[in-house]
DNA sequence: CATCTGACCTAGT
DNA sequence: AACTAGGCCAGAT
């Protein structure tokens, strides 16, 4: 079984993960990949959401930047969603391509998500 | 088949 | 502060 699939713990767990980020709030690609027990793996974070367009339910990519708050992916959204815009109709404020107070919107996961979900 | 690339990050120098 | 190396691993070359 390949790697991509849905049975993937891994790519599962991302999308899992990405999918409790709440509307107006962003996380990182390390601090998903931490939270599910593979701190070093943040690259294939990005590559997982990569392949998450489209699907069902939605999986909200928008939420995810870097460690500084940089829209990093943003080249990988479509024209007519773009990921800065997608922020900003949430409330995020993006400028440059970097969110606002970033420390403020940041949502962690590992108190967040994994103290929720007794982990 | 080997090597490089990348929606990244940490640790070490 | 500015590097570098290493780790992850699917696709592309």
């Amino acid at each position: 079984m390949s790697t991509h699939t849905r049975e993937d713990p891994f790519r599962r767990d991302v999308l899992e993960l990405t999918r409790a980020i709440p509307s107006g709030r962003v996380t990182t690609y390390g601090a998903i990949a931490r939270s599910i027990g593979s701190a070093q793996a943040s690259r294939r974070v990005g590559w997982v959401l990569n392949t998450s367009f489209g699907m069902m339910p939605p999986v909200p990519a928008h939420r995810v930047v870097n460690r500084q708050g940089l829209l990093t992916g943003a080249m990988h959204f479509p024209d007519d969603c773009p990921m800065d815009a997608s922020l900003r109709a949430e409330g995020v404020e993006v400028v440059d391509g970097k969110v606002l107070e970033f420390e403020r919107v940041f949502w962690d996961p590992m108190v967040e998500w994994n103290m929720e979900h007794e982990i």
